[in-house]
RNA sequence: GCCGAGGUAGCUCAGCUGGUUAGAGCGCAGGAUUCAUAAUCCUGAGGUCGGCGGUUCAAGCCCGCCUCUCGGUACCA
């Protein structure tokens, strides 16, 4: 078989490592890299923390450190993290080291050289007074469409539209407060578009068998037509233009980053180029589906347009991991850290493997809950490993002192139980071979479920009464069982299985000496043991779901801020609007749209139309019967072919729910609001 | 709006190029058992495979329309 290569996306270093990025990348990756090795295969695990870009410099000021300060933290947090988790690192690099800039720097000038690149002058924002072109962050203003300030010059966090900065509505930097103007400035651009015939043939013909998600991603995106990319930026933290004409001006992170695996592997070894150059590699992408079109189209594209390197052989791409019920976020501290985790469970590093690799995202997104966990550790681990193993261990010490007995003539029973463990094993290999790591820990968890059929269907404990010469041989196969766990289960739990081997005695096996049975040698001692796997209590589980709760409870009260008063307006002004308290009489949800309902609403006046925002937060049922605040006199407009005559008045929540302004008690419709 | 992925038992998910009574784990019910962290083993209940229509001798799987979730992208207020 070819070597393989093993890249995992480069975490960024604005935030610790969570629980998805381990569920999505690191443990199937590791998973994968320790079969391979167990297989003998000549395998390499990449990673680094990717330390450029925007977001890094922005925390930076806030906090009033620098980009380098922010990056050592993080970078040394997440590197202990994944140590911690026993991902098999074979080397964690980041995109600061002076390797990285040198690789990366050459790789841009190789592509300039050959003539790959276009340039391109375009008016960017710039800030007269801090001297700097401004990202798009960097700059806030008036929203163009809603109107509420504070947008960003990439997107209005109020109505959830992406910008242009450049059509932001009194702009102002956020470096300076000072108001930007418009500057040309020279970038160099990937043509993307001009690589659309070989991405077309190399991956929609020629990887038919990559995941459909990935697959399909890739496809939507050539079918969309390919755009020519910038590889540049304005802005002083990151790898230097290294040409003419390059001066203030940064590699664009997303070119950097990926490059940081070639960096990585660099440091690792003088022998890097045949992991990156030879046929005889292979290369394989673990990363989250955000990063499915970088990887699979713009890195790729890189690598061809630079000519001497491998591209890719499968992305095996992970789709994302919810908490209980919410998106995972860094910002609202919506997850649960790895770190962190490691302080409330200490040595359970398995357990949280084993849940997110039982609960991977591998085909859609899905839900880590603290009850699954409990569920999982108590019921799959405790009750069908830990306890098959003590059960065998126990027996072997109260039958045999700890000496492993000889297996005498095997029954019919026997050896079909042993010719299971060989089906098991092709069932497993074929499950890690096409990256189904799910499937494989189920399959690798049967072995467990064989010896436990096999003891209770034996009935060592009984038989021992009659025909103790029996027994040796039931235990001697309940032990080559327990052996054939330490290499089945190997790769995803790879802390128990040490502790494992440790209570049989035993080195660690190959792969190939899995479905064996005769892994342990009769009159072989096994060590006194101690249980594998413990039980979570309730209390331990409550105490975790009250701290995300709390964290809940904290998110929204603190992300608060009121927006600040508008300009004063004069009474007459106001005394135009006619607010009226009315009742929904019907309301039904507007075909085809996320937030519309349509209300008929008696305001006592009339009974009329009004289409309003609220179906995110309201069923059609729940406000019928309802009193509201209504703006009667707003000019009526057409919504989606509906005349709205009129505007329901809500209030917004901290967490964006609408709320109605209704009458402390009930009055009589038409009573107007003043 | 357009593109992509997903919608299969209470929960989490498998289902190969369409082919006999649709599967697994957990949960649940009943039974067996006591070596074991009340763990294990056996049996069982439970599904109009999102909805409607079509192709076919035959559809969860193919086609069309609709609907919901997630992601990408575009545009409008």
């Amino acid at each position: 078989m070819k070597r393989t290569l093993i890249t995992t996306a480069l975490p960024y270093a604005n935030g610790p490592v969570h629980i998805g990025h381990l569920a999505g990348v690191y443990v199937p990756a590791d998973i994968y890299a320790r079969y391979m090795r167990m297989r003998g295969e000549e395998v390499l695990l990449v990673g680094g923390s990717d330390e450029h870009g925007v977001p890094i410099t922005l925390k930076a000021k806030n906090e009033g450190v620098t980009p380098q300060d922010i990056v050592d933290r993080y970078h040394g947090i997440i590197k202990k993290a994944f140590a911690d988790f026993g991902i098999t690192f074979d080397v964690y690099s980041r995109t600061t080291s002076d390797t990285h800039y040198q690789v990366s720097s050459n790789f841009f000038k190789t592509l300039y050289e050959k003539g790959e690149f276009i340039e391109k002058t375009s008016e960017q924002y710039y800030d007269p007074e801090a001297k700097q072109f401004l990202a798009d962050r960097y700059i806030t203003g008036i929203c163009p469409h809603c109107k509420s300030e504070g947008a960003y010059g990439d997107q209005c966090e109020a109505c959830g539209t992406s910008l242009n900065a450049t059509d932001l509505i009194d702009p102002k930097s956020t470096i300076s407060g000072a108001k930007p103007e418009l500057k040309e400035t020279k970038h160099w651009y990937l043509p993307l578009d001009k690589y659309e015939p070989f991405l077309k043939q190399w991956i929609l013909e020629d990887h038919k068998e990559w995941k459909p998600n990935v697959y399909g991603q890739c496809k939507s995106w050539i079918d969309m037509g390919l755009q020519p990319r910038a590889v540049s930026r304005d802005l002083d933290w990151g790898v230097p233009v290294p040409i003419e004409g390059g001066e203030g001006k940064v590699l664009y992170v997303w070119f950097d980053a990926p490059i940081g695996y070639i960096s990585a592997t660099k440091e690792l070894t003088p022998e890097w180029e045949k992991w990156w150059k030879d046929d005889d590699t292979r290369m394989l992408h673990f990363i989250g589906k955000d990063n499915i079109v970088f990887h699979c189209i713009v890195f790729p594209t890189m690598l061809k347009a630079h000519g001497d390197y491998n591209l890719p052989e499968n992305v095996p791409a992970n789709e994302f991991l919810n908490l209980e019920g919410d998106k995972i976020s860094t910002s609202r501290n919506w997850a649960v850290w790895l770190h962190e985790y490691l302080e409330e469970f200490p040595g359970k590093q398995d357990v949280l493997r084993y849940v997110l690799t039982a609960n991977a995202p591998e085909t859609k997104d899905n839900d880590f809950t603290w009850k699954d966990f409990q569920a999982r550790n108590n019921n799959e681990l405790v009750a069908i490993l830990g306890n098959f193993v003590n059960r065998a261990l126990v027996l072997t010490h109260k039958y045999y002192g700890g000496e492993v007995p000889a297996a005498g003539e095997l029954t019919d029973t026997d050896k079909a139980t042993l010719a299971e463990l060989a089906t098991t094993k092709e069932k497993l290999q074929k499950a890690l071979d096409t990256y189904h790591f799910r499937e494989a820990l189920f399959e690798a968890m049967n072995v467990a479920r064989i010896g436990n059929k096999y003891i209770a269907d034996e009935e060592p404990w009984k038989v021992v009464k009659t025909d103790p010469e029996r027994v040796k041989t039931i235990m001697n196969i309940c032990l080559q069982i327990t052996a054939n766990c330490t290499i089945a289960l190997e790769s995803f739990l790879p802390f128990s299985m040490e502790k494992l081997r440790g209570y049989l005695n035993v080195d660690a096996l190959a792969w190939e000496d899995l479905g064996k049975a005769d892994l342990i040698p009769a009159g072989h001692t096994i060590n006194k043991a101690d249980l594998l796997f413990e039980k979570i209590e309730d209390a331990t589980i409550e105490a975790q779901v009250q701290k995300l709760l709390d964290t809940k409870a904290a998110n929204e009260v603190d992300s608060y801020e009121a927006a600040p008063a508008k300009d004063n307006c004069s009474f007459d002004d106001f005394m135009k609007m006619d607010i009226r308290v009315g009742t929904i009489l019907e309301a039904e949800k507007v075909a085809k749209t996320k937030k519309l309902m349509k209300l008929l609403v008696d305001t006592g006046i009339d009974k009329r139309t009004v289409v309003s925002g609220i179906a995110e937060h309201y069923t059609a049922e729940e406000v019928i019967g309802k009193q509201v605040s209504i703006l009667v006199n707003l000019e009526p407009r057409k919504l989606r072919g509906i005349e709205s005559q009129g505007m329901i008045l809500m209030a917004e929540n901290a967490d964006g729910k609408l709320e109605f302004i209704n009458p402390e008690n009930e009055v009589v419709n038409g009573s107007s609001v003043s």
